[in-house]
DNA sequence: AATACGGGCAACCGCCTGTTG
DNA sequence: TCAACAGGCGGTTGCCCGTAT
């Protein structure tokens, strides 16, 4: 199901594996290891070069590859951890027992690269697609709005992801107005513009991103078992109890993945004005759920200082 | 029925990093 | 300190197959 078979410039076979080569490959493997991959074609009796035998055990041969679709679940990890790490697929590998960076790269690009554009999602940036100053519109937001009222099955979360982004994209494209040159002077009286370059919303389908482009999350240290026992909660209290509950069916606590909110305790306090505003442009469902506060810059905001 | 087209995915390529002498 | 080597990683390729025309 690939390249025909060829040579190459040292008369090594390429193209793609045949059964009996899979079979002389797992049965040493099996009995000594892979030892040196370089050393192991020899070894074996395989016409291979040695990273060929090593793509071909860790993508495909592996006794504890897991075979057949992604979960819900295994696309929410993903998807968030592409949020945090971007393209490191052996990291978001190592946090799905069972699948190979391969196949979670090729997952990606061929079904949640596109999941995530159709709901208005950049993947790159894992953010709304911003406000289009040339046919002054919120790109995506109506069909946001669409989808977020249109019928759907009730197993479904996209009803719910695709209300909460048309909100998260509609109150993004507002922060951009009000942050403009024009809007300065408004939007100083709410709030310090600095101060919003460091809001991060938590991102309905198991993300968080910021709401303005200039900075990436950067990776933070894994979650341990003890913190998902406290990231579920959290993430109950807002409103997210699917995404809480998915957290506390990983029975056997599967790997670590960063902190999706950045904010401790005393970081994730929402300043007053910013709060009170958000009351007046979100619902309540939106406002005060979805939205924290990230401090990592110094001096400390003004609020934060009594 | 034949052909064209596009999606999915296994495998390869080339670069990067870590290790060893 | 440096070079050589091995392994790992992300990006890309190209074939197979299902679907549309």
């Amino acid at each position: 199901m690939s390249r025909a078979s060829m040579l190459d410039e040292n008369g090594l076979k390429k193209g793609p594996w045949t059964p009996e080569e899979d079979r002389i490959l797992v049965d040493y493997i099996e009995k000594h290891g892979h030892g040196s991959w370089r050393a192991l074609p020899n070894l074996a009796g395989l016409n291979r070069c040695g990273k060929s035998c090593r793509l071909r055990w860790t993508n495909y041969l592996r006794p504890d590859i897991k075979r057949g679709n992604f979960s819900d679940q295994e696309e929410q990890i993903i998807i968030s951890l592409h949020a945090s790490l971007g393209n490191k697929w052996s990291i978001i590998a190592s946090h799905l027992p069972g699948r190979t960076d391969n196949e979670i790269k090729n997952f990606w690009n061929t079904h949640l690269k596109k999941k995530l554009l159709q709901m208005g999602i950049d993947p790159v940036t894992h953010m709304p697609t911003p406000f289009d100053h040339h046919t002054n519109t919120f790109s995506n937001l109506h069909h946001l709005l669409s989808l977020s009222t249109a019928p759907w099955d009730s197993s479904s979360r996209l009803h719910t992801q695709a209300t909460q982004l048309a909100k998260a994209h509609l109150l993004q494209n507002v922060l951009q107005i009000l942050s403009s040159p024009s809007s300065l002077a408004i939007s100083n009286n709410l709030f310090n513009t600095q101060q919003i370059t460091n809001l991060t919303y938590n991102h309905p389908i198991g993300s968080s991103f910021q709401t303005f482009p200039s900075n990436i999350q950067p990776l933070q240290e894994p979650l341990s078992c003890d913190d998902y026992a406290t990231t579920a909660p959290t993430l109950a209290l807002e409103n997210d109890c699917n995404r809480a509950e998915s957290f506390y069916d990983m029975s056997q606590c599967p790997n670590s993945l960063p902190d999706l909110i950045p904010a401790s305790p005393e970081c994730s306090k929402i300043p007053t004005a910013i709060e009170n505003n958000w009351g007046d442009i979100m619902d309540d469902e939106s406002s005060s759920s979805y939205w924290k506060y990230a401090i990592n810059q110094t001096p400390p905001p003004p609020w934060s200082v009594s």
